[in-house]
DNA sequence: ACCCAGGCGGGCG
DNA sequence: CGCCCGCATGGG
């Protein structure tokens, strides 16, 4: 059942127990750089773009049994429940995970205080987009040009709203537009990323170690250790992955080696203790160690 | 005015 | 390898 004239959205809705959206799209993750998130008493409301086209996610009921309902433009029944479930890491067994990574008192606490977060997969062009332009960035500005990005090069769909821009169409970007996007030094990585992207074979990617994987997107201009950390745990779902950035760098001084130490050191310190998990462990201890920074937001 | 932000590339020792 | 620097830009 293909939808070809997506005019109409695909509807569908699925109960997932142990999920918080908000939680989920405000923790610093692609979601968070350019959705829409809205909660009315009960009700959350979620819209974003994707480069096939949009989605509209609402969710209602408690942490412990969320319902959610979506409608999809732009896909197929059966792609369209594949994209929220993906999206919203809802084929994770989280229990599971939880039970993995609960290694101590510290990582306890952020477990419980953020209860309900996933690690969201996206599209790993998007993910790749979003990351460059957060480098050396705060969300609140990183939503500001991720917005104009979408608005400035972003076709426009069937449902007449822009979807999310594709390579081609920041790689045919001048430096200058870029920059106009408020993209500062980040224009030239963006363009050039772009530019490559299309020589990395997507196939091959999941088929590579994650050394060899990351090294291979380490060989684009403006991708570093973090950057493609971040690319294959929420691109490519590379659940090992841990990136290091600044805020996760000080935690983990603070709380778990006491000194400062290299990004090198942070990075193997986690695999050493979180394994396969690392990155669900990252993505709980970022949200716990900013929870009481969330005017910055 | 000063400092910081989900860093990276380049230069140096 | 590690260390240090500049980089654009808006907000606290």
């Amino acid at each position: 059942m293909i939808n070809d004239s997506p005019r109409k959205p695909m509807l569908g809705s699925v109960t997932v127990k142990d999920f918080s959206l908000e939680a989920t799209v405000r923790s610093g993750q692609p979601l968070d750089f350019y959705s829409s998130y809205e909660k009315k008493g009960g009700t959350e409301v979620l819209g974003y773009v994707t480069e096939k086209g949009a989605l509209a996610i609402t969710a209602t009921g408690s942490r412990g049994s969320k319902e959610i309902s979506y409608s999809a433009y732009g896909y197929s029944h059966a792609a369209a429940g594949r994209e929220v479930r993906a999206r919203l890491g809802l084929n994770d067994d989280i229990r599971k995970i939880r039970k993995s990574i609960d290694t101590d008192s510290t990582i306890h606490a952020a477990l419980v205080s953020m209860r309900g977060l996933r690690v969201t997969r996206n599209p790993p062009w998007e993910t790749a987009l979003s990351f460059i332009v957060s480098q050396f960035n705060n969300i609140k500005r990183i939503r500001l040009i991720m917005n104009r990005l979408i608005g400035r090069f972003g076709g426009v769909g069937s449902t007449g709203a822009r979807r999310f821009p594709s390579p081609q169409s920041i790689a045919c970007a001048s430096i200058s537009e870029l920059t106009a996007c408020n993209a500062g030094f980040r224009a030239r990585y963006l363009r050039s990323a772009a530019e490559e992207w299309c020589g990395i074979n997507q196939g091959s990617m999941q088929g590579m170690g994650y050394q060899k994987a990351k090294a291979r997107l380490m060989e684009l201009d403006g991708i570093g250790e973090k950057v493609a950390d971040c690319i294959l745990l929420m691109g490519y779902g590379r659940l090992e992955a841990f990136p290091v950035d600044v805020w996760i760098k000080r935690f983990m001084e603070d709380r778990y080696i006491g000194k400062r130490v290299s990004d090198r050191e942070i990075r193997e310190f986690a695999a050493e203790k979180w394994a396969g998990y690392a990155g669900y462990a990252q993505q709980y201890l970022y949200a716990y160690s900013r929870r009481e920074g969330r005017d910055a937001w």
